[in-house]
DNA sequence: TATTATCCCATGAACTACCATGCTATCCCA
DNA sequence: TGGGATAGCATGGTAGTTCATGGGATAATA
């Protein structure tokens, strides 16, 4: 299962295109699609998520065990798939992000990839930036999980 | 699980390489990843932490469960992974440390490599010492009152 | 035809793998 | 027990490869 981490910022050129970085895709390689899956963050903010197919495969696994006439999971599978892209590599390792997605994240020259472990998102540098600090801020319980992991067992 | 004991000083190199101690990078063999995952200190102390990957695996894990529309579980997640690096061994057994860790660390020339069970630290050497003395100043009433956390499976 | 997307190549920079050296600790044998 | 041989380790350098990025040519689309 992919992992990804850290923080990395590549151009996009006149066309649209960025690099994924390379410890990224490679997370991503011996995946059924050779590309990834990106939409606006559920979450509102001004920001894109992006994950291997294989994730979003979980999540409709999640769901093909509810019948597909259950209304209350109708909007859920709305929300989730409609706005999704499928974006493929070209030979380097680039994909093409539509003015859609662009427009969303507010991203005009740089593009920020911010690991999130089974997913990253993608970001204005400097509205990442904020975001991080923010996060670091609100979360300090949350990062001393990596200097003191919870038992074994233990569940949350 | 690895466990990391003891102290060791390794020089960096111009390009910013450092062996990893051969006792610490033998506690990892065997991981599906062959490196280390370095990230600042949480608690926010002029160094790095490092640890395999297995340990951010199971960070990951417990997130994979949680709903993608939860904004407190994407804030965790940005939190645990932005600022992790994920360092492969080259084939004698040293890291590249991004010029991100060696500013945090203030390291230059030179890297101390703490044991702490089962992370390492990596400080500036001299920095290193400072801190260890001010542990070992504590009164031995002081110290003998450190807090450890409680062996899984008590009860309390 | 104008526009957009896909593919391919060129280039400089960064990274990886590989090799060489010297040091140290360990082992073995006299 | 002493001393030499040996293996592992830290460290430095170099060559080959990968990567990010730009540009251009071809194909598809409107």
């Amino acid at each position: 299962m992919a992992l990804f981490t850290g923080r990395v910022v590549n151009k996009v050129d006149r066309k649209g295109r960025v690099s994924i970085p390379a410890a990224f895709r490679n997370q991503l390689a011996g995946q059924t699609f050779f590309g990834v899956a990106v939409y606006p963050s559920v979450d509102r903010s001004p920001s894109l998520t992006a994950c291997g197919v294989d994730v979003l495969e979980g999540l409709g696994d999640r769901f093909r065990a509810t019948s597909p006439f259950d209304p209350s999971y109708t909007d859920a599978r709305m929300a989730l798939f409609a706005d999704v892209q499928q974006l493929p590599f070209d030979s380097d390792g680039r994909v093409l992000l539509t003015a859609d997605l662009l427009d969303h994240a507010g991203i005009t020259t740089h593009a920020a990839f911010i690991g999130m472990g089974d997913l990253f998102r993608i970001w204005e540098p400097d509205t990442a930036d904020a975001a991080l600090r923010a996060v670091r801020e609100k979360s300090p319980e949350e990062r001393a999980q990596l200097e003191l992991p919870p038992p074994p067992g233990a569940s949350r």
